[in-house]
This record gives structure tokens, C-alpha cells and sequence, in this order.
DNA sequence: GCCGTGACGAAAT
DNA sequence: TATTTCGCCACGG
């Protein structure tokens, strides 16, 4: 059983606190968890979330509100369907209001 | 230990 | 605004 390091764990718990209706960025996680590795590694820790359930990734989306993983969740229309269920409206693969819907921990966790 | 890859970001064009 | 270029660094081969 192969055990991700550490930061993938703070990665998924910080994911977690993602409130419904709402979404993150890659590089809001990287910086409120201070990885030097960057935004990439976010999004590679990301990669293993599959085995973890209670980590909403489709509430991640990259600088720009654009659901770049979408093609991870098994469907290129999962992870749409899965914020616009939360009340998420997007069009053309992008966070509609995206940055008013943004929900950074640095800032609303009050850094 | 080098090299290619990547769910990113910011700046330049 | 879209595309390109570069920097960032962990992981696998």
C-alpha cells in the first residue's frame, strides 16, 4: 500500500472544507499550505484522491475558474454536473462567476 | 542520477 | 481573450 506523503493528506483535508456551491484553486491550496513544490503538485496529489471519498475534487479548478481535471472523473461531463448539482452554473468548461464563487482557505479560513 | 511528464501560475505576445 | 513561453518541483522509468 503505497502511502502518499504527508502534504497529499493536507491537500485532501483542505479540499474537504471546500463548502457546497463553491471552489478552490490549485495555487489558493499550494500557498494556504505553503508547498514549495507549487500548484502542479496540488494537482498531483489531486491525481490520488480517487481513493479517498470524501474529497469533493471537482470543487478544484485551476487560476482561471477552468475545470481542467474534468477528464479525470470518468466523464468529460462528471465534474460540470457535479458543481452545477451543487448550484455551480458552468459554461464552456468554466466556473461561471468564478471569481465571486471562489472560496480561498487563506482568506476565508482568515489567514 | 538524468529525463520526460503534468488536474498549475504568471507574464509575455 | 487566446496562445505561447517559462518556472516551479515531485514522481516514474
Amino acid at each position: 500500500m503505497p502511502e502518499q506523503r504527508d502534504y497529499f493528506q493536507e491537500v485532501y483535508e483542505v479540499v474537504r472544507l471546500v463548502p457546497k456551491g463553491r471552489v478552490t484553486t490549485y495555487g489558493s491550496i499550494a500557498r494556504y499550505l505553503s508547498l514549495r513544490a507549487g500548484a502542479r503538485m496540488v494537482g498531483w496529489a489531486m491525481n490520488g484522491s480517487h481513493s479517498h471519498p470524501d474529497v469533493p475534487a471537482h470543487r478544484v479548478v485551476n487560476s482561471v475558474g477552468v475545470l481542467t481535471g474534468k477528464h479525470f472523473f470518468g466523464g468529460p461531463t462528471i465534474m460540470q454536473q457535479l458543481l452545477e448539482d451543487e448550484g455551480v452554473k458552468v459554461e464552456d468548461d468554466r466556473v461561471v462567476d468564478f471569481k465571486t464563487r471562489l472560496w480561498d482557505p487563506s482568506t476565508e479560513l482568515g489567514l
